[in-house]
DNA sequence: TTCCGTTGGAGAGTGCGACTATCTAAACAT
DNA sequence: ATGTTTAGATAGTCGCACTCTCCAACGGAA
């Protein structure tokens, strides 16, 4: 397959291909002559798991190059691999320190991952960035004047918790090696369905309370 | 309070208040002389949520403010102002039409929603913007291969609608005047709560099962 | 064999979003 | 009197994701 059959079947301009194939997204193509290239399936595979954790899960360039050298890193395994991509993924700001509410939101979420049986050793602890995140975001809630304490939390994290087993259910049915692709696909594809599913139900929900029907 | 003082109450900088201001994203401050002008408490508690917008929520600069004028819109009732709200936030793109995944993307799509309750009428039809998200997700992963069809997605479905009952019901706990901010306030801030938890679940369920324990 | 279109490679340019800096004249603050 | 702060306006910066332009080397059709 040459760029312009790759370009044509993957609905990606040339011009952005060769843009991510200089970034290191993408492997060169076998070189058939000095400028002439020929790209497998394999290629067309890659090209379409990059364009959807650009386009869908909004991952930046660089970082999403950080995630796949993660998924080939064959020095770690399974578990490490999946960690060290996801932790390459966007989060949010890290919190500000020296500052009451984050204090708070920072003591609220040690009580919530206190009462759940969450290991933090397997990398869940303080240090990592989803846990930054959350904090952060406890934090703007609270100093908003919005609860967010433990009581409001562990409804939101029984119920990721039961979905994390159904996807990595999901994961483990693949075949060993593409399994860490899997789990860094689900990770990041999984999370508009989500979000948009919560859109969809707070409208209906907002729609049955709050909605004239004359 | 002055310009200084907001700025050092609130922890953003007087040239981005100044930015936020021409903007539209603040109310100017009630003029005192020619150059000088006074900010209340209510000017401090629109900044952080513009801020925490912003920064927690990722909401573009253009969008807060569009989402800021549906708060105080008065000719609209208590659900329309929160559609509207919700509407205009940040979404994935839409889906690329005369696509095969995006056909079966959609199909799958409408046959979930039929399984569910939801009353389209209410806002979440096939023209909504997350609708359209989630079909968008739903092809990017049928496209790689990877499943999510009806049975895939009840579970998911499932788990937000019953947060988004607790969630509306907190919302109900305020004074009606208060109840649309909150609602956005709470959509957009508990977004990454949600998927800051998913992935402590994640990485914690990761770790149970693919980590070697030697 | 002669062209016209395509390719890999590399550098420069574009458009956007979110600030950030500079400037001016007025008005406090000491 | 004088140094600081302010509103308001304009211009500049920075990062990001492309996108454009060139070039010399092919390769396929006439």
């Amino acid at each position: 397959m040459k760029l312009a059959e790759l370009s044509e079947r993957s609905g990606v301009s040339t011009a952005t291909i060769k843009y991510y194939l200089r970034e290191g997204l993408l492997q060169p193509g076998r070189r058939v002559t000095a400028t002439q290239a020929e790209y497998g399936e394999e290629h067309l595979r890659r090209l379409r798991l990059v364009r959807a954790l650009i386009q869908v899960g909004r991952v930046p360039v660089s970082t999403t190059r950080e995630v796949l050298s993660a998924l080939g890193d064959e020095s770690l395994d399974q578990h490490s691999r999946i960690g060290v991509a996801v932790e390459a993924l966007p989060h949010a700001p890290l919190p500000v320190e020296d500052d009451p509410a984050t204090e708070r939101a920072r003591h609220e979420v040690a009580k919530l991952l206190d009462r759940l049986d969450w290991d933090d050793s397997r990398g869940s602890g303080p240090s990592s960035p989803a846990y930054g995140t959350l904090v952060t975001a406890v934090a703007a809630l609270t100093r908003l004047g919005y609860p967010c304490g433990v009581e409001e939390l562990l409804p939101y994290a029984r119920a990721v918790s039961q979905l994390s087993v159904t996807e990595l259910d999901l994961v483990a049915r693949f075949p060993e090696e593409e399994r860490v692709e899997a789990a860094v696909a689900l990770t990041v594809l999984y999370e508009p369905v989500l979000l948009s599913l919560r859109r969809l139900a707070e409208t209906d929900e907002s729609g049955r309370r709050f909605m004239n029907t004359e």
